[in-house]
DNA sequence: TAGATTGTTAATCGATTAACAATC
DNA sequence: TAGATTGTTAATCGATTAACAATC
């Protein structure tokens, strides 16, 4: 019983953490869980996870809760881990290259077909197996494959300009490393920034009271 | 006219949002800037930013707006950034060093004192100026010379288990890298986190449509 | 069966938006 | 002065919480 109706994106915020939660729980071996341990763990109310999970099923049983396994293959499911989603990283830089040797990419369903950069020192190698080509090639190839993802982590001063590319190039969403506004405006484009300085600053306010 | 009534999160992570703004406004050469003026460069309402304003103080003008140096400036300080706050860095991976050597801490007001690894290669050396340390003088010298904030890049595994020590260290905040939940439930204690697969996994979602 | 826990509806709470008098 | 734009109060909207009948 899918309920299309328009997820509000704190709900959609807080399906991350509940799959992150799910699959500690299931390597743990926990088998089953009521919204009210679930709520204990994350820190959320028991009504809330109900009416969040609400949204898109009913993947509980009234009395026994929900199977840990089978919830987290759902809400993976909803967050679109099974889509087959491709990516590409532009900016093989310390960022972009920390990122490719420690994030997961495949775990949450991301297959990265080529990293792109400047430095002639890396085209033609591969960084955790993903093969280096010159950035000048990134319009040609995209065009003749395109890329569901844009992974952002060139330098802030051709964040826009590089954005904006991908953007003309067709991807769907750009994850943006730089701390860059990209001003992008287009309809059917997804940005979802890491703001590194805004995370930060939050904090610093926080233990600043 | 600094009312202190409690800030609401949402608040709270607009401002640094502002705050790039105007700077990016202030470099441009722009003296002076509207709400709506604002709102239509950030992305909000300008009644939403008028309101947020208004819970730090009054630093506009009928007729005029704001000055963008002078709200740049105060926001700044709303957020901390001239309270001398000072960091560790603990975990010297690939992670680790480009945050060392691509974010400006100085700019954000925070002071990096030290770094702390477990690599015997690392220790004695210096990262982008700050000297490395043993990871097991942690202890001794936080001990001896407390910090504000923990800036968490270890490895997942250690990850509670050094949360924890800089908890009990009297860390302020701590600013989490790993994709693990800390679980602290210390109330003194801010934990913000930088969960990149959280980030991913919204992205993935928005562009499944 | 009796106890537990769901999904959902209704009530509450908080955050955003609109409106406007005050005033630069 | 007249026009612009603030800070703030009131109205609206949305999100969270509480309650409970349904049922495993």
């Amino acid at each position: 019983m899918k309920k299309n109706n328009k997820i509000s994106t704190a709900v959609i915020r807080r399906l991350p953490r509940y799959y992150r939660h799910l699959e500690a729980l299931h390597q743990n071996g926990v088998v089953r869980i009521s919204s009210s341990a679930l709520g204990e763990r994350t820190g959320l109310t028991a009504s809330q996870i109900r009416q969040d999970l609400s949204c898109f099923g009913e993947f509980g049983q009234q009395g026994y809760g929900y199977n840990v396994e089978s919830l987290m293959t759902e809400i993976a499911d909803i967050m679109g881990m099974n889509k087959g989603h491709t990516a590409v990283v532009v900016g093989a830089g310390r960022l972009g290259r920390a990122l490719l040797a420690n994030f997961p990419f495949g775990h949450y369903g991301v297959t990265l077909t080529a990293i792109y950069d400047i430095d002639p020192k890396l085209i033609g190698t591969t960084i955790a197996g993903v093969p280096v080509y010159p950035t000048n090639e990134l319009n040609t190839r995209l065009a003749a494959q395109p890329v569901d993802i844009g992974i952002l982590t060139v330098p802030p001063g051709v964040a826009a300009e590089t954005a904006n590319r991908l953007a003309c190039l067709g991807v769907k969403g750009i994850w943006n490393f730089t701390n860059m506004e990209l001003g992008l405006h287009l309809t059917d484009l997804v940005v979802e920034n890491v703001h590194f300085s805004d995370s930060l600053l939050s904090l610093s306010y926080m233990i600043s009271e």
